[in-house]
DNA sequence: AAAAGAATTGGAATAATTCTTGATTGCGGG
DNA sequence: CCCGCAATCAAGAATTATTCCAATTCTTTT
C-alpha cells in the first residue's frame, strides 16, 4: 500500500501539490495547508505548533479549525495522532505502521520502523480469545548520534 | 525482584496490612487506603474512580489528595500510571513490566505479560546510538472469552 | 511540648480540547 | 449564471482533567 506521504513528499514544502480529495476527504484550503505543514517538517507538531505555522499562509485561520482539520485528517487515516503520556497530541504524516521514540532530554520524537515480518506474539503472551486490532508502542530513550 | 503486589495481595482487600513505609515513601493513612484500593480490584481505575471508592473509608478525603497520593506512589515506583489515548490516567498496582490491552467495546483494560527473554530489538529496527530507557505498549482489541 | 517539616484540604487556576452558533463557502441543479 | 443545501470555518464559551495555592492539620524531631 502506497502512502500519501510517498506520493507527495518529493516536492518542496511550499509547492507540494495536494489533490482536491484524499481517501474520500475533501481537501479544502485549510486542510491542504495543514497537511502540507505536517508533510514538510517531520517533527510531530502539536495543534498549537500547526496553528502558528499555518498563520503564515492563512492569517485568519483559527485554532478550532486546526483542530477540526487535524481530526478530519486523522479520521480519514491520512495522518496519525500521537499521544505521549498526557502531553498535547502530536500529529504525524507517516501512516505506515511504526513506533515512536521520545527523547526526554531533547524533547524530540523519532520514528522507528518495525522489522519486516515482525510478530507481536513473539514477545507477548497473547491469551486465547484475544484479537488484536491495533498496537501503539512508545519508547523512551536517548539518541546520541 | 519481588513486587509489593506479591507480598501484599494475599490478604482480603479491607484487611490488607500495608507497611508504614514502602520504597522510602511514608505510607500515610490516605496513601495506604489508595494503594489498598488499587490492590483490591485490578481494574485500572482513574483518579476519580479512586476518589469515589476512597470516600467509603475516608469521607473527608479530597480529590487533590488522591492526585497527590497517586503521584507519590507513581514517583516511588509503587504503582504505575497508564495512559490510553488522551483519556484520564489510570493506575495499576502491577509494576512488573507488562503491556495493556484495551477493549473498546467493554472499556476494560487487561494486563498482558511479556514472554520471558523477550527483546524489542527482535521486532524493531533500533538505530545505532539509541539507548532505550523505557517501553510503553498498548494494544487495542477484543477479548472474546 | 515546641518547632520544623510533610501531608492534606478545598477551592481557584490552568491547559488542552470540544462545543456552539452564526457566517461563509463551494457546488449541483435549474 | 443564480439558488439552495450541505459542509466548512471562525470566535469565543464551555468542559474536563489536572495542577497550583494558601491555610490547616499531622508527624517527627528536638
Amino acid at each position: 500500500m502506497v502512502s500519501h506521504l510517498d506520493q507527495l513528499s518529493s516536492a518542496l514544502p511550499g509547492e507540494t501539490e495536494i489533490p482536491d480529495e484524499i481517501s474520500g476527504l475533501r481537501m479544502t484550503r485549510q486542510r491542504q495547508e495543514i497537511y502540507r505543514i505536517l508533510l514538510s517538517g517531520r517533527d510531530h507538531p502539536t495543534a498549537q505548533d500547526v496553528f502558528m505555522r499555518a498563520k503564515d499562509r492563512l492569517p485568519h485561520i483559527s485554532l478550532a479549525t486546526v483542530y477540526n482539520c487535524l481530526e478530519a485528517l486523522v479520521q480519514h487515516g491520512i495522518v496519525r495522532q500521537v499521544n505521549f503520556e498526557r502531553e498535547s497530541s502530536r500529529y504525524c504524516p507517516n501512516v505506515q505502521e511504526h513506533v515512536h521514540l521520545h527523547d526526554p532530554t531533547t524533547g524530540k520524537i523519532h520514528d522507528i520502523e518495525f522489522k519486516p515480518g515482525f510478530n507481536l506474539a513473539d514477545i507477548l503472551e497473547i491469551p486465547h480469545g484475544v484479537e488484536i486490532e491495533g498496537v501503539e508502542i512508545t519508547l523512551r530513550g536517548k539518541v546520541s548520534a
